[in-house]
DNA sequence: GACCATACGGAACCGCGGTTCCGTTTGTCA
DNA sequence: TGACAAACGGAACCGCGGTTCCGTATGGTC
């Protein structure tokens, strides 16, 4: 691959990370393109599709959730699990395609099935730890996580007027992943 | 306004509620009138635009919704707030459309500001209840309702593989609103 | 320094879907 | 029943944005 070659597909890259995350799954290309500095047809050139360009992305940005996850293993507290949620939800926040990923799959999403399962496996530990510990609920599955998650994501994105407050709905979330209060009398 | 008219206009609703139900938001104009078994240019006639249409249906269906508050207020039981955001997911999950105002604001969502500060009221009225039965966290607030069930809207629509199971985000997130067991020693 | 495969730029292409326009039909009223 | 305003149907229009195409530029090699 020709030197210049390789320096665009950087910038590229680069520019479609900025772009993606400042606009979501609808940046355009012709976008992507100027703040790489190129045409278009060199981003094409790279990228079969646009779609292939956010799954690059996508897979880059669960490669980094993997990093956090590991970090929180090995950081080796009971609610690691908690802590790892809230950065991970801290990097979502600035990342708005990724976000709508999460929230509605697609190819992009299929693309990342090996990291998914990886991190899965991860979580699954961090889960595991605060059970032992007696700060997660027993009934908490790995899964739950993408689909709480997914939830935050609603409030992150798009400046919504009322809903905007993406932290709040995070704290109310992982309370939710908190061991119960005994059952409110089973009165019906 | 003429018979023909009156009627059709009420086909274009009918119709426009199912397929915009079954389809979000991406539903198109002449899918609208095909069901409607008429011309797009009637449809037109009828909404000035695609998003004003929509408006109809949302206000329309929060119009339900504050149907569903009164019962629930009026039912005087302890736990009305829990069983009213059980039967509204229940009436959400049948319409895609909804669920992506719901999610994403925009022209539709405003349109329904007046409807939407009356539902707010009688929710807020459900939480004031729960939290005297101890059955509602405190810090609870009317706003966090549309932050959660947007939040349970994304676990809905899209036939996602993984995160399909809305039941069970709903679950989780209600437990979210019960009152806390006491805060897990403060250690950190 | 010449040569050529590789890479680049960006104008043009194309399908999609919302919206418009106008000739035709139809309800209503005298 | 005749006349006319109101309403209808749907082909055509148009902007948008992803993708393609090809003439040009350039890094690497002999």
């Amino acid at each position: 691959m020709r030197a210049d070659a390789r320096r665009n597909r950087e910038s590229i890259l680069a520019a479609a990370k900025i772009a993606f995350g400042e606009h979501g799954t609808g940046t355009q290309m012709d976008d992507v393109a100027a703040r790489a500095g190129v045409g278009v047809g060199t981003v094409y050139r790279h990228f079969p599709t646009k779609e292939a360009l956010l799954a690059e992305l996508v897979v880059q940005r669960f490669e980094m959730l993997i990093g956090r996850a590991r970090e929180a293993v090995e950081e080796g507290v009971d609610d690691a699990l908690f802590r790892f949620l809230r950065r991970t939800a801290e990097d979502m926040a600035s990342d708005a395609a990724f976000q709508q990923v999460l929230m509605f799959a697609g190819a992009p999403w299929e693309a990342a099935a090996a990291q998914r399962a990886e991190l899965q496996g991860l979580v699954q530990e961090l889960i595991d730890r605060g059970k032992r510990a007696g700060l997660v609920r027993d009934d908490m599955r790995a899964l739950d996580v993408p689909l709480l998650m997914g939830g935050v994501c609603v409030s992150m994105g798009s400046g919504l007027p009322a809903h905007a407050d993406w932290r709040r709905h995070l704290d109310l979330v992982i309370d939710a992943l908190r061991p119960g209060p005994p059952p409110p009398a089973p009165a019906a």
